[in-house]
DNA sequence: TGTATATTTGTGCCCGCACACGAAAGATAT
DNA sequence: ATATCTTTCGTGTGCGGGCACAAATATACA
């Protein structure tokens, strides 16, 4: 009478299939070389003891090597993608001892020829996995042809885009994030009968399509609820802040009755700074992201609420979405909204992301 | 020339202080038998290379076993605790190849004696990590210090106790998220002057001093911003429906007028589903935690926020701690504040711990 | 100087698994 | 019947590290 341990080893199924431990591992690995009788016996004792190997010894054991790469658009440090790959290297930290390695390139996301110039450089690295962040959505079918063909997974961050689907996408579901921040901003502004978005444009492009679908589901709300209200517009430049301050001071001084406002970028410092420069304590202002210039107009009250969509979350789990497809053989969720999260003064101290 | 591999191993480090593996593995386990000499050089390679072990191999290795104990409070499915339990379970199989297995017991939140028992069961057990939910702060002191004196770590969960830091703590300033609370309450609220608190007794006995906490905060709030808001108080008994509803009835019966309320605890769909019995639909109900009855009622609009603490996510964090702690022999941070998530109907479909 | 005893160091095996190599058994050809 | 090839299978080695034991060196004492 042989006691089973209670976590079932290679060893384990091979003496109860009465085979050795190497034909075991080549049913479990789908290899050639096992005689039929053989290969169902050792599957069904797979199956019915509900073996699951030991992934550490597996991958210490194979000493494979996995390289991913992301393709981020440029930016500054401290702005929204900054969030991103702390995510990333966060994740490719805790699966080290899997001998994975990360790099990140970067794309102009107002000029679609980077874009392609910095995917085509992806495909001649050849890596393991590839993470993108498709704010342009019309040119990255291309790629990710390309990299189907290869075999190579690729997972979509922030926007997602309708095409092939890829291994998974992680973001926000941005018109449904638009749709509550039009909320939250009528039961900020207690039936005021006019609302300002504030836009940023560079050059006539938006840079993201995030912003647009947020927009979107805040009219939408506002049609649903509010179809009186009055919904004014001004684009900004995010530029110089003088410049920024001009245009400012021309629409306030053009409606001075307004009293609430929306970006839909992450750029919310921008007016709340301006807002806190004039002595303009009665404006209802809300933005998106958790950028340290936000979170300080948040707690000095220039903004009154922040929507966050988790960013390091999104660069974490993307790279755990590879590894789990890779290494771990796991199915892996396609579709996985971020949650959307309000932020105050009050709670903005106790919001993480881990 | 010898090119060092990018990740350090034991043999590296050997090499290069001109030493065997066998005097570097007892260099970095503190065990006895090295000459001053070895150990200097050996110290100083290991830090100058920053070695970081390969976890895997090592719990392979060493073949070691870890049991947990939880202790929490005895409660029906679907409730608060159940998911804590998840996360602990989810927690416990991502670490599974660690040879990792865990133990839920449970205490009777109303009878302190249950809690004296349950942990003198836990001690006779001698596991290599406990992690508890002192609901009962005053009687959770004689049993942590025998821990102590065993030398076995503890982990608190959702309330946190003066005394002895354990430890990690994981979960929500309650305070704080009273306080929250109380803002988001007014901002429904719109400048109304009646505020009702619904309480939950059993036996005379809060049991839990989460809720407390979280009614100081909100009192304080309201103190602080609309002193004038005269705040009502119902206690309930969430045992039979009926005589709940009786005395719903003769409150709103008493006070017609009253338009606002809120619940500290979970049970806010008690409430809830009355309303929505009653087909009082203007009244503004602020609950906690995203148990299945409070979502149905969030989602049928009888409840209008619900605030949550991700409680899967402290349950799985408190695992993790231990094993960060016992296996990993990383540091651990002590006090852990989940954050103060706010759900409404338009963001619930997203939400979640992972 | 030799022997006994500490102290310090090196070696080998094992953990669970992947994979290469070679052995055994069966099939086909001559 | 023997040679050759193919299919099927078992064994051995190594991944990085823990730990027991053996080996080597140092120290004590006669």
């Amino acid at each position: 009478m042989n006691k089973l341990p209670e976590r079932i080893r290679i060893k384990d199924i091979a003496r109860l299939a009465d085979v050795s431990v190497g034909t075991v591992d080549r049913v479990i690995h789908g290899r050639s070389g096992v005689s039929e009788a053989s290969k169902k016996r050792v599957e069904e004792i797979l199956k019915q003891l509900d073996y699951q190997p030991n992934m550490y010894a597996s991958a210490l054991a194979s000493n494979k090597k996995y390289t991913f790469i992301c393709l981020l658009p440029e930016h500054l440090e401290g702005e929204y993608w900054t969030a991103v790959e702390l995510g990333i290297h966060e994740a490719i930290a805790t699966y080290s001892d899997f001998n994975t390695s990360v790099k990140i390139n970067y794309y102009d996301p107002y000029d679609y020829h980077s874009f392609v110039d910095a995917s085509e450089a992806i495909l001649t690295l050849q890596p393991d996995g590839v993470m993108v962040a498709p704010t342009a959505p019309q040119y990255t079918k291309g790629f990710t042809d390309r990299l189907q063909a290869l075999n190579i997974p690729y997972i979509y961050i922030d926007s997602n885009i309708k095409d092939v689907p890829p291994l998974a996408f992680f973001g926000q579901n941005s018109r449904q994030s638009g749709y509550f921040a039009a909320r939250m901003m009528m039961l900020l502004a207690r039936g005021e009968k006019e609302i300002v978005i504030f836009r940023k444009i560079h050059e006539g492009i938006v840079g993201s399509n995030q912003q647009e679908n947020r927009e979107i589901g805040f009219r939408q709300y506002m049609e649903e609820h509010h179809p009186s209200c009055n919904i004014l517009e001004l684009d900004l430049h995010a530029e110089r802040n003088d410049e920024d301050n001009e245009m400012l001071d021309e629409f306030f001084r053009a409606h001075p009755t307004v009293k609430n406002g929306i970006t839909f970028n992450s750029k919310a410092y921008i007016v709340g700074e301006y807002l806190q420069s004039r002595g303009k304590k009665d404006f209802n202002l809300i933005g998106y992201d958790l950028l340290e210039r936000n979170v300080t107009c948040l707690k000095e009250g220039s903004i009154s609420f922040l929507i966050a969509q988790q960013p390091e979350l999104q660069g974490a789990n993307g790279i755990k979405a590879l590894c789990d497809h890779l290494i771990f053989k796991k199915d892996v969720t396609c579709i996985n909204y971020m949650p959307i999260d309000l932020l105050t003064v009050e709670t903005i101290d106790y919001y993480h992301s881990k």
